[in-house]
DNA sequence: GTAGAATCGAGAAATAATTCTCTAGTAACA
DNA sequence: TGTTACTAGAGAATTATTTCTCGATTCTAC
């Protein structure tokens, strides 16, 4: 194996941080430098050195000492092990407000992710075009994932009928779900659920807003 | 002090926790039941028993051994420790995809935030209606934050413009920002800052569904 | 009543994550 | 060519988080 296969998963702490460092890092390439160290970096993002440096080692990336690590180099490291150098299809389920919106970032592509295809339940919906998009009745979701050999999907529907949403993509074969829905989805093992609850998010805000409030 | 002030902040992990309880428990509540054990909680969301109870115990709630908690009284807790019970205003900043669709989340004043107007750069978005709020011009954003005591500013621009409008969002009082621009932006001491990259929860997905292809 | 089962709550142990410390290597400069 | 300042990388120490264990409490059934 050429690969250093690790016996633990990356952690979740680690996985989100890549791609800050990443955005960083484009940023930073864009104004014409070739290298650049874990100093610098943490300058910038306020944060710990030692952190980004072990951080950026999950990737296999190898540095220099005094000078750093090749700057395209370590773009392209975080791009391999994130999985973004290969872009994989993905179906979006739900077109309203949000779903809606997802569709219209098309700058995912450069993030590893194509979304090919919206449905809806909605007759009203069905047949609209969504930012160049059609969208497709939601019965035909699990046989065209399959036919199309969707990887990724994408749920934006209210949560009560997440988890029926769900159903449909593991029947079609999806094996990463990303789910906006603010519910528990149910998935056999090996499928791998991201779950992007908008409303834990506004909850850490707005409690640290009114732990602020206590102290004073 | 009646309150018990906690040393150490609430952990962020548990932090983001409690909203998927309050989202099951609230579904719990509307099919009759009066009280739930951590037991009960732990099965349908498939997670420890033990660490439920360590994150309900920092809103101060008690239990009942043998019978669990009572529902609504651990729903109410759960709200106030997140600041839920009290609604805060909120200026949103970029009216474009996701900024509309976070305008229509009208559930948002469920959960302590009332968005009540948008700004935007753009000229043709400014004097538009989204979501029955009008889309102000950015340059009033300061102004209009501090005469209406605006607590909470929501970041939905492009990356390049997000620092300039966080000044804008400090100048004008706000001390809370949810940014959804995936870049860092600086702020004040004292300014709370919850940062929504989408990026990073699509490379925490596409990671794990690629380590998954490698185990193969 | 009393026995038994279930649960909370608190402290201990185990695990995971972050930060610190040291070594070796590299480049810039005198 | 030697000296100095800087940095990656590895391992140790620290800190934080999760999981385990156990005693106390309370309900249910007999």
């Amino acid at each position: 194996m050429d690969e250093p296969k690790p016996l633990r998963p990356t952690s979740e702490a680690t996985l989100r941080r890549l791609p800050i460092y990443h955005h960083m890092l484009q940023k930073r390439l864009a104004s014409g430098i070739k290298t650049i160290s874990c100093s610098q970096i943490a300058e910038e993002l306020s944060c710990d050195a030692t952190q980004i440096r072990k951080d950026l080692a999950v990737t296999g990336i190898k540095g220099r000492p005094k000078v750093g690590y090749d700057l395209a180099a370590l773009i392209l490291s975080i791009e391999i092990f994130l999985g973004w150098s290969r872009v994989r299809k993905a179906f979006i389920a739900g077109a309203g407000h949000l779903g809606s919106a997802l569709l219209g970032y098309n700058r995912f592509q450069h993030y590893g992710l194509e979304i090919v295809a919206a449905f809806d339940r909605d007759p009203d919906r069905v047949g609209t075009k969504v930012h160049g998009r059609e969208v497709l009745p939601i019965n035909k979701l699990a046989g065209l994932a399959k036919r199309m050999r969707v990887e990724v999907g994408i749920i934006t529907v209210p949560a009560p009928v997440a988890q029926e949403v769900a159903d449909l993509m593991v029947g079609g074969g999806i094996r990463a779900i990303w789910n906006f829905a603010p519910t528990k989805i149910n998935v056999p093992a090996g499928v791998i659920v991201q779950n992007e609850d908008l409303y834990s998010s506004l909850g850490v805000l707005l409690q640290k807003l009114s732990a602020a409030h206590r102290l004073r």
